[in-house]
Order: C-alpha cells, then structure tokens, then sequence
DNA sequence: GGATAACCTTGACGTAAGTCAAGAAACGAG
DNA sequence: CTCGTTTCTTGACTTACGTCAAGGTTATCC
C-alpha cells in the first residue's frame, strides 16, 4: 500500500504545476484527490454546466471542443498526462465554456473546487506555474484565432504538419497521433476537405499518406503553403 | 504637485488589477510607472518584437490584431482605460504575439518587467487579479474561435449587436462605437461583406441604420440569427 | 475470421463570402 | 465652407469550402 502511496506522489511531483510544492502540501493534495476513470468518447463535463472542481490527467487524452447548432465541432485543444482540464473554470467560479470528452481510455485525479481555491491561497507557487500555463493557452488559442480567420485550410493543414514534425525530431516520417476526422476538427474544418487537400498535396508531390504515416517530401513548399502561398490550381 | 501624486495614486488604485495592493505598494508602483501618450494610428507594439514591459492605459483605446500575408487584419480584443495591454507577454517573458495600435490618442502608464516580475514576487493579490484577467480573456477567446469556426458572419454581427445591447442598458437604438471597418475586422470578415449584411438586415425589418448609430427592431430574428437561422434568402 | 460498424475518399453541386472596381457619403484640415 | 482624404456602399465576378450522396477501406468485436 505505502508504496502505491509514494507512487502517486511521485506521479504529483512529475505535474508540471504542483512542482515546486513543498513535500507537506504535496501530502495533503495525495489525501484529496480521488481518482477516477473515463473509457473512449465518454464524456468528463458539457459546455455551461457548473465548475465543481478541474482534473489533473494522468493517462489518455481529452478533447475540449465547441459544438455549432448544425453539430459541426471545433476542438480548442487536446488535454494530455500531466496537463490540467478545466482548472481555469475552476479558478474564475463559471461555468465549463465548453465540453470535454475522453478520446481513448483516460484516468485522471479529481481536485474539488474548495480545496483548490484552499491550495491556491496558501501555496502562491501553484498560482505562478498555473499563470504560466494560462499564458501558453492563451498564445495557443491567439495562433489558432489567426489561423481560423486569416488562414486557408491548406495552410493551417501545413503549420499542423510542420508543428508535429519539430514536435518529434523533425523526422521526414511523422505519424498524426489522431484520427483524421478529429484531425480535420481540430483545424476547423471537415473530413471531406480535408481528404481532398491531402489528396491534393500528394498529387503535388508535397507528401505522401499512407493511413496516418505521412512523408514531408517539400517543406519548402509547405512553409509557402502557410505563409498564403496557393500551391498552384 | 502633491495634489497631482494624489490624482495618480487614486488613478491607481482604480485599476482592478491593483486594486487590492496596500498603500506602501501602490506608493512604491507609483515611484516607477512612466507616462506616456500615443496618437491616433500609432503602433504600441509589433508582433515577434521582446516585451519590454507592459501598459496599462489610462485613456483612449488600442486594438490588438493579426494581420494576415495579404494584409487582412483581424482584431483580437480592444484594450480600454484601466485594462492592461500586453502583461501576458510581460509575465511569460515571450515576444508579443499580436501588434498594438493606438485606435484614438490614448495615454497609458508604462512598467518595466524586471519592476512587474519583482510587483507579484512580493504583492500575491495583482497574481490572483491577473489570473482572473486572463480567465476572461480566455474566455473571450473561447467564444472568438466559436464565431469563426462555427457561425458564419451574419451570426457574429447579430452576436456582436446583442452583446452592445445588453453592455448599454437594452436600449432600442445602440451606437456602435468604432469604425465599421473595424467593425469588420473585429468579426472577421471585409467591410463590403458587413455593409451587405447590415443591409440585409435592415431590408428584412430587423435594423435600422444610420451611420453608426443601429436601432434593434426585431431582437428575436437575431437571436434566431446567432443560432443559426438564415433569415430567408 | 467474417460480420458490422466506423472511418475515409471521391464526385457533383451549392453557397457564403472574398476580390476588384467604381461611386457616394462622411469626415477633417486649412 | 471647400477641398481632399478616408470611409462606406453597391455591383459583377470568383472561389474556397461546405453539403449531400455513394462507394471503398480499415478497424472492431464476438
């Protein structure tokens, strides 16, 4: 049992925003916390409904995503290990902004409110890391509001591809770690579009797919793709 | 002179972000906070350039925006007296990832960051205000990406005009307060796509405008309109 | 391992909204 | 007030992208 208990603690001090806690509040935290479980597209919490608290995941991934009235989705961003979900709601006290769902069997530890807004008043490094975050998130959306309006699917199919390759090593081989519907909802647009641009930049010579493998056969060409290049007709 | 200190402390003190800071402090803040003005159309700050530092203005208006390779501008918020412009970049020490321009002449207050980092070091309150800050901005970036992604333009005018509405009491007859061109670029779109729409709107009954004054004549069909409905061809 | 379902691709088509161009109106400085 | 500049409107045209529909491919699960 101890050692399960130390386990977890360890897991704590490996979240980025818990970090520099000391070794006491980290033990508190371990007392509150409860784990729980989500399987495949569950869904953790909907858009407007009540903050009671953010979660802290440790396996698995979540979408966080917007829903149109015609049913089209919007995913803001995917929530991996050790990344908060819904702490922001959590701090300002309103409602969740928009819906979560599991994309693959996820567990996660569960920080009620209260003791959050506790945790928050005691130990001001939580804040500065919390802060920290915040502002990526918010660097993040800024580059994905640009996109959305300034950009044309080509290019942001082209910053995506580009990004993951720097991602992981910048390998000419890289493999989208997501299906390519939720692919396509993530740069704002539909599966079918996005199959014909792919198709498209494959013609091109640009790339080539197999199932979720893709081949960077021209950054050059990718690079002016995002910069508003129109990759010929 | 004394009695312009006490101007400027109680300015001070106004801002929400400082506004729980004990006297000693906001003394100190004061000791160090540079004055300094920009005309109308001025650049604040430009996008990839080092934060230095951030404003908090005092008077007058600044849009920040994105621009995109052909030139098209999309306006990510508009920072308004006693509002901060630019303490993100400050605080993560990252490059400004939008550029400022003065809309009118507007004043603000300019602090350095070493003074800033040093501020929330010691005063955990401006931490606290500044996280709600961004929990806002965040917010509002939410539903920006949800306007762009998921409502086509008609939907965020209707959007934008309601929300004018509530913030000046529910009036009929509402004055918008910038440029229609920027107007459209705060929607995402060009101003001839705006002044279709608003001509649309007005043929169908629902508006009626003159210059930049809007009077609400049929709230229903926009609401309807945010949610989708197509008011008719 | 074969059936069922989920996902992906392709085509034909429609449409919202951007581009280009040219007047009209509003604004601001002298 | 008047000239000149900026802003706004309108029209004809183009296009990127979404919709609908159908067939193909890949995954999933007894």
């Amino acid at each position: 049992m101890s050692e399960k208990r130390a386990d977890r603690l360890s897991q704590l001090r490996n979240i980025p925003v818990f970090m520099k806690l000391p070794d006491s509040a980290l033990g508190m935290l371990h007392g509150i916390l409860a784990a729980r479980s989500f399987h495949k597209g569950e869904n953790i919490f909907t858009e407007g409904s009540e903050s009671t608290g953010f979660y802290i995941v440790t396996k698995g991934r979540v979408k966080v995503f917007k829903l149109s009235a015609e049913g089209k989705e919007q995913i803001l961003h995917i929530v991996g290990a050790k990344e908060l979900l819904g702490a922001v709601s959590a701090f300002a006290g309103a409602p969740y902004p928009a819906h979560a769902d599991a994309m693959e069997k996820t567990t996660a530890f569960f920080l009620p409110r209260k003791d959050f807004l506790a945790l928050i008043q005691k130990e001001p490094s939580v804040v500065m890391n919390m802060m920290a975050n915040l502002a990526m998130r918010l660097q993040h959306f800024t580059r994905l509001i640009e996109d959305l309006s300034l950009k044309e699917v080509p290019g942001r199919l082209a910053a995506y591809l580009l990004y993951l390759c720097e991602r992981t090593g910048c390998s000419d081989v890289l493999e989208i770690d997501i299906s390519k519907g939720q692919l396509a909802s993530l740069l704002g647009t539909i599966p079918e579009t996005l199959s014909r641009i792919l198709r498209k930049m494959s013609d091109k010579g640009i790339l080539e797919v197999r199932g979720r493998r893709v081949r960077l056969l021209n950054r050059k060409a990718l690079h002016d793709i995002v910069n508003g290049e129109k990759m010929g007709l």
